[in-house]
RNA sequence: GGGAGCUUAGCUCAGCUGGUUCAGAGCAUCUGCCUUACAAGCAGAGGGUCAAUGGUUCGAACCCAUUAGUUCCCA
């Protein structure tokens, strides 16, 4: 066979790929005889494009996934994608805008076939490009949140939710974004702090010389002004309480209001209150039964209502009010602030406060169960510091505006009876069936449905049972089987915009948590630690990372630097690294492939190699399993990364390797071919690509002998006594190397090694692999060896006849002793401490005893090195 | 303004119940090697007041308190 010196990915990438998908190895159904391991993708946005955070996210899924399936486990990732209302429906507009198409001027029903054929043109880009990551999504059972059944159900759920009263109609105050056009729910709305104007505007008090002066950032709303309100304990305006005030320009007279709410030192200490306008002012509002002029229409231009600059622009307008009133000599003064200001999530408009009827959830009593189970760990968040964030927003949640302004997404289905009134059902026809028994005059035409759509949280929230039809036909083998799913893994980000909703709807319909886990991923930042972005242009393409270094090696890349929650800085080099490891597998795979074999009797030093990799191999194998079932997958990852790395390649491979030219036995080489499966199999989840081609090159295999569907390999027990003696024989190993290099002498020139030891049988077992790795002929002695180096291992002693600068060894041999000295003092100190001898675990106490003797051991040994040079 | 988290080597992070020779890993750096699988490699080395202060304890990177810096969430 002929192999390439280096590693070349792309052909065995796609080979491998496509070999998996028409040998069905991705695919699932519901096997009673086998445990079901189930992950639901989080479903990307039809909008997107791959980014890096979705590499991670999926990466880390496929490794869970395709680990199961080793495992025997039916293992099931179900893909999908999310219609995205505002972000959908924005594009949708903008194309046809490009078409010169105005959406206000075609119907509903022909906006959404342009909207369908965007999706089917741009929709499945993401999922497309998963498979470049080597995704083993189940694809036959791809969802789309707006797909007939999953909007069925999504219907379904918004007609029971209202029936059970959880769901109703009213007029809030809600965030509007005057450029999607749309309400907003809360944690749609970004803060962030900006910097704004105070303007000190000065009203005149009605019967009086008087003026107050209110301070605002927001002159424009002055318009609908209909209070001032100071604190009830400002000595400052006391004396104003229950008179009333003109809004400048418009000339209304308003009460002065007194209110705790308002911060005394803030401003001027006096408040304006509009409360059309201000979510706080609304309150006052209410609670002072103030009258509400609503002065700014949807698209944020000012309306009829405000008298003034109407059809004007609010941003426009705050400039120009600023300018007339000091003109009119109302402004006091300007103040430069900072302030805080709400942005939309999808549109980044500046948000308006706005009276609104919505439809909400009322989220009290659903979000009990979502919050008893978090805590009670029935879910387990990883990591769990997650828990107190979540309690907190849980114990502290609003009802959920579920209303759009759109048309992308689940119309509500709601009914207008000609007289306002509405009701509420599956379809027009159970509608009709209903609004005839108010009214039974009533004909079909005269029911109008709702307008809006539904949040698309609203229906993704639903995802864990939806993809299973598991709401419309409660009691299918899918969802019987597949629910509860093992685990999710997604952001931290939309922990209650999705993870939240998807456990309370999961208790509401089917009194079970949708997952077991839930796995936080970090963010991916760049090396300034900025979040990677479209907008800031700051993100590699993922695309344009596996066409250089491969998919195997971005996948490692990515994880060399994701423990569970925490952000990740991404770094290129790190993908160089993933690459350079398929090349070291790859090299190891040449060796032994370039292997001539001969039916020998194997040697000793081979036994013991292979003795020893078993055992290592068995040690490390628990690690890792140990790493996985607390989802340390970067850990799991480096486990197997020194595992292959060091102890095959770096220790085995060369204790084995043959000399020059010569062969090597069957029983060697056939050990070795079946480390290498093995090995392969513990890395496969995380490198499925590279692991596949090496496993078809070790053997020939039949056609659905795949690594993708071996078994797993199970760790054994391990001797710990032969992985100690090793451990003792590294290190001497190590020791002669570090020699050489200090003394710069070749590897190529043979030393000769004394040892003086009580345990000579390690060394024997152990005789070829030293000779072979140190390059030394080593024998033993029961004396010091004079005109040696001489160094120290646990007890035992060592000599190597070199030319020697005995100062300098003294030296070195007396700093050791300090070390070895000092060390002894803090032993000595804590075993002649009564407490420490009284307190101390048994098991601690005999460690401590152990490590005296140890020390005075070694400490014996290097003074009579010190006794002999000087 | 309220809440939560974080701070360990140049960088990114481990360090699990306070107790091994505990101060670790990977990367980066430095030194020496084009040794017949691999220079995308091999053999080595250096590098830290565990944010600061105080406390609890026989014993603290780990527990408690305070402070500083920093990130996130909520208003």
């Amino acid at each position: 066979m002929n192999l390439s010196k280096t590693y070349e990915p792309k052909e065995i990438e796609n080979k491998w790929y496509a070999y998996w998908l028409e040998k069905d190895f991705f695919s699932s159904k519901p096997n009673p005889d086998k445990e079901p391991y189930t992950i639901l993708i989080p479903p990307p946005n039809v909008t997107g494009v791959l980014h890096m955070g979705h590499m991670l996210n999926n990466t880390i899924q496929d490794i869970l996934i395709r680990k199961a399936r080793m495992e025997g486990k039916e293992a099931c990732w179900i893909p999908g994608t999310d219609h995205a209302s505002i972000a959908t429906e924005a594009k949708v507009v903008n194309m046809l805008k490009e078409k010169g198409i105005a959406k206000k001027d075609i119907s509903r029903n022909e906006f959404l076939k342009y909207a369908w054929e965007w999706k089917e043109k741009y929709g499945g880009i993401i999922l497309e490009q998963l498979k470049k990551l080597g995704a083993s999504c189940d694809w036959k059972r791809t969802r789309f949140t707006m797909e007939k059944a999953l909007s069925e159900q999504v219907i379904q759920v918004f007609v029971d939710l209202y029936q059970k009263g959880y769901i109703y109609r009213g007029a809030r105050m809600i965030n509007w974004d005057p450029q999607g056009k749309t309400a907003l729910a809360d944690d749609e709305v970004n803060h962030k702090e900006v910097n704004s104007k105070l303007y000190h505007v000065r009203y005149k008090i009605k019967d009086s010389d008087e003026w107050i002066t209110i301070a605002t950032t927001r002159p424009e709303t002055i318009l609908g002004d209909t209070a001032v309100c100071v604190n009830p304990n400002d000595d400052r305006y006391k004396h104003l309480h229950g008179k009333t005030a003109f809004v400048p320009m418009v000339n209304r007279e308003i009460p002065i209001i007194a209110d705790e709410y308002v911060a005394m030192d803030f401003g001027t200490g006096c408040l304006k209150v509009t409360p059309a306008h201000d979510i706080n002012d609304y309150q006052l509002g209410l609670k002072h039964n103030l009258e509400i002029i609503d002065t700014i229409n949807e698209d944020g231009t000012m309306s009829q209502a405000a008298q003034f600059y109407v059809g004007l622009d609010r941003f426009a307008v705050r400039k120009k009010i600023a300018k007339d009133l000091e003109e009119m000599g109302q402004i006091v003064k300007i103040e430069d602030i900072k302030n805080k200001v709400g942005f939309s999530e999808r549109t980044d408009a500046v948000i308006e406060p706005k009276i609104s009827t919505q439809w909400f959830v009322s989220m009290k009593e659903l979000c009990k169960p979502a919050l008893e189970n978090i805590l009670n760990d029935n879910i387990q968040l990883f990591p769990p510091k997650f828990k107190n964030t979540y309690r907190h927003w849980m114990e502290n949640v609003k009802d959920w505006c579920i209303s759009r302004q759109l048309w992308w997404g689940q119309q509500i289905p709601a009914y207008f009876l000609p007289n306002g009134e509405f009701v509420v059902a599956k379809s027009l026809e159970e509608a009709f069936a209903l609004a005839k028994s108010k009214d039974s005059s009533l004909k079909i035409e005269d029911l109008k449905q709702e307008e809006d759509v539904l949040d698309t949280w609203f229906s993704s929230g639903l995802w864990a049972m939806s993809v299973f039809e598991g709401i419309n036909l409660p009691d299918n083998e899918d969802i019987n089987y597949y629910y509860p799913t093992n685990v999710l893994i997604t952001a931290p980000e939309i922990l209650f915009f999705w993870v939240a909703r998807m456990i309370l709807f999961g208790y509401e319909y089917r009194q079970e948590k949708p997952f077991k886990d839930v796995y936080l991923t970090g963010i991916v930042r760049d090396q300034q630690g900025r979040k990677m972005s479209k907008s800031l242009g700051n993100s590699p393409d993922p695309l344009d990372l596996i066409e250089k270094y491969s998919a195997d090696g971005v996948r490692v890349g990515m994880l060399y630097c994701s423990p569970a929650g925490n952000d990740l800085l991404f770094d290129e080099k790190l993908c160089v690294q993933g690459r350079n490891f398929c090349n070291k597998i790859w090299n190891a795979l040449r060796l032994i492939k370039g292997w001539e074999i001969i039916d020998n009797q194997q040697d000793n030093a081979n036994q013991k190699a292979i003795h020893w990799f078993e055992n290592k191999f068995n040690q490390t194998l628990i690690d890792i399993e140990d790493h996985y079932s607390k989802y340390r997958i970067s850990d799991a990852l480096m486990c197997v990364y020194k595992l292959i790395w060091d102890d095959f390649c770096g220790l085995y491979l060369e204790m084995i390797k043959p000399d020059y030219e010569k062969p090597i036995d069957r029983a060697t080489f056939e050990a070795s071919l079946n480390f290498f499966e093995r090995l392969m199999q513990v890395l496969h989840p995380f490198m499925p690509f590279i692991t596949e081609e090496i496993w078809h090159l070790l053997a020939d295999r039949k056609e659905k002998d795949c690594i993708i569907v071996s078994e797993y390999p199970k760790a054994k027990p391990f001797d710990s006594k032969i992985l100690q003696e090793s451990e003792l024989i590294f290190e001497l190993i190590s020791t002669l190397r570090n020699t050489r290099n200090a003394k710069g002498i070749s590897p190529k020139t043979s030393l000769d090694l004394f040892i003086k030891t009580q345990q000579k049988s390690i060394y024997e077992n152990f005789g070829a692999i030293i000779r072979k790795l140190a390059n030394v002929n080593f024998s033993f002695t029961n004396e010091s060896v004079e005109k040696s180096l001489s160094f120290v291992i646990k007890s035992e002693e060592f000599f190597v006849p070199v030319q020697i600068d005995s100062a300098e060894e003294i030296g070195k041999i007396q700093k050791e002793i300090e070390y070895v000295e000092g060390f002894l003092v803090s032993v000595d100190k804590k075993l002649s401490n009564e407490k420490f001898v009284q307190n101390a675990k048994p098991e601690i106490l005999a460690n401590e005893r152990q490590k005296k003797a140890d020390a005075e051991g070694k400490l014996e040994a290097l003074r009579k090195m010190l006794l002999e040079l000087a």
